[in-house]
DNA sequence: AATGAATGAGTCTTCATTCAT
DNA sequence: TATGAATGAAGACTCATTCAT
């Protein structure tokens, strides 16, 4: 009869985690985690320093969320992006494009996986590598189906081109290229002979 | 005949400084500026926080110190390793070994150049930015010189190699493959085609 | 029916600020700005230095707050003591004599707005001058309504008897003459002709 | 034989003592007694903080040192001032324009001796304190001379006195009106009933 | 007579966290 | 669920003072 007060509850409930959630995330995004607060945390979503700790026992904690969370989602989307493509070439193009356009489109959560390193939360630095490996487990998987010539360092490789575009947050700017068009661009690197004759 | 008393002094203050940026360089690059203490560099060569202000006016004005002269020692050691080459491909291979044997063989001063993003110090962000400029110049000069297709992006190109570069520090481990193989791989990824067939 | 427990909430943050602002007036009155610590006016009411941020953000901000308590009480009592008063030169004694019963009485916000001078916190000197001239302005207005002699200099003489008066406090001792009769002195030297013959 | 090295020398020191003497009066009358740094004072004439304590053993001992100069130089010049003049309110008048002038010219010593409160340092507040009573008690003589009505209660009319003439150097700003005139009109307020008709 | 170097106690302030309500 | 209040440890920085040279 009155599931609906529950389930209001629960959606509040889960509205304000997901508020909370957000909030971190753009905060931890753009002014990094230690430079933040879980007051700034709070402002952001007109919530006291001390109520946060009702939803996330530590701050830490808070940061693991959103990692799991922007995994989940850059995760899921590259997976849908290269369902599908056969061309071996054509889906480390596609992933490419689909995980910068997901990491410079400002998309918070990513940007926190790809701008806080592990190291500057102690008690879960294992947690947040091991969700970061999963993700990049894909792209050990898509430069394996590529056909390299003999004796290419695949790893050497994957680390190169994964160093290279999460570095593009550094110096991408709105005007610069499409994120599409760096990502094609930087694939094309490898691919093609960039020397003239 | 006793230079050695106006030495001594010299080199006792000097060697104090020197031992202060020292550590500082160590430990900004291994803890991250934001996670280092006045206190931490103090107790590392055996002084009190507040003697280090005795040298030093500020925490930024250690790091901006320390950004100097890994900026110096870094551009030197490049200048010196290109000097007389002619081949451009040469050049950049030989820049980019350099590069990478500079900031893998942890030297903490690069370290510290290539890990601490400048706008952890608010006050000095400017005059960071320049003295990296000043050193990725040169990574500018070297790309312009080789003899690309046409319509080459060199500064996308340059972007993506230096990022590649600077990222190692992420993953690299003792263990690996030596920081010069790692280097000529990235430039043989990008000069000849990859692709088998 | 209980609407004390809302009272009792209010009432006991309320507590803690007046206390707070209590001990700081108290402090500043005794030892002077400077030379008071927020761990002393902390520790006067049992609280934390740190805890003393929750309520104010800064050491000036908390004198900001003393020093318009104290000009509203002292504006306030002067007001009322001269209020319906019609003869310029009684208006004049009772305002003096307010004033120095205000200011002797050891009442300690009154004690800071004298003895505190503004400069002594840079980021709010404006505020603290202007709240000074505000109650100043009062006796501006009552010396404005005495009948002098031509070519008297109004503002030479406010700011003589202001001086005289607020100087009480270096050198008023308990059992000295009460204020009113220092007050009523200092008014008669001014009015009648203190020379014999 | 070598009475000239002696001299040389102590005139050398003698010159560095004064010149730490008068800077140390300059900026305890500008900025402050706690305001101002050893480290200010030495620089002011270019000399390390830890000169400093082999001409005075602490800070305090400086701040009584300029206390005493400045008591002799005031004290001497209004003995100076005053000599000769036989009329008592003339001679008030003239002790008057002479404190004033003395303090609001800049003298940086009686500036020290003026706004300095002998509390600021505790272990010479009774010297600080001797200091002034030894200047003061000029004016209790130059005010027990004068005729006045029985029954007035000179000491209340010399507190007011100073205390009026000591602040004018809150308020007193260059394009005033001059000292003299300052001091001549307080006496006159005193003196001839200011009161029309 | 003066310096350079260092000390150590103290200052304001910040912040993750706790907890009673 | 959430708040208000408070804690306590830590952090950057200051400064009078000391002392070997």
């Amino acid at each position: 009869m009155q599931p609906a007060i529950d389930q209001s509850r629960h959606r509040r409930s889960h509205n304000r985690i997901q508020a909370l959630l957000d909030a971190a995330a753009k905060l931890f995004a753009s002014k990094g985690y230690r430079e933040t607060t879980i007051r700034d945390i709070g402002a952001e979503i007109g919530m006291q320093a001390g109520s946060v700790y009702y939803h996330f026992k530590s701050k830490e904690e808070l940061l693991l969320a959103v990692y799991a969370i922007a995994v989940d989602g850059i995760e899921a989307r590259l997976l849908a992006a290269i369902e599908g493509i056969e061309d071996p070439w054509r889906r480390l193009e596609v992933a490419v494009v689909t995980h910068l356009e997901t990491i410079l489109d400002r998309d918070d959560y990513s940007s926190v996986m790809i701008g806080v390193t592990p190291d500057k939360a102690e008690d879960i630095v294992a947690d947040l590598v091991a969700l970061r490996d999963r993700y990049e487990s894909h792209f050990i998987q898509i430069i394996d189906d590529l056909p390299l010539a003999r004796k290419t360092d695949r790893r050497l490789l994957r680390l190169m081109l994964l160093g290279a575009l999460n570095s593009t947050r550094n110096w991408y700017r709105e005007d610069d290229k499409s994120a599409a068009a760096i990502g094609r661009a930087f694939v094309r690197f490898l691919r093609e002979p960039i020397a003239s004759d």
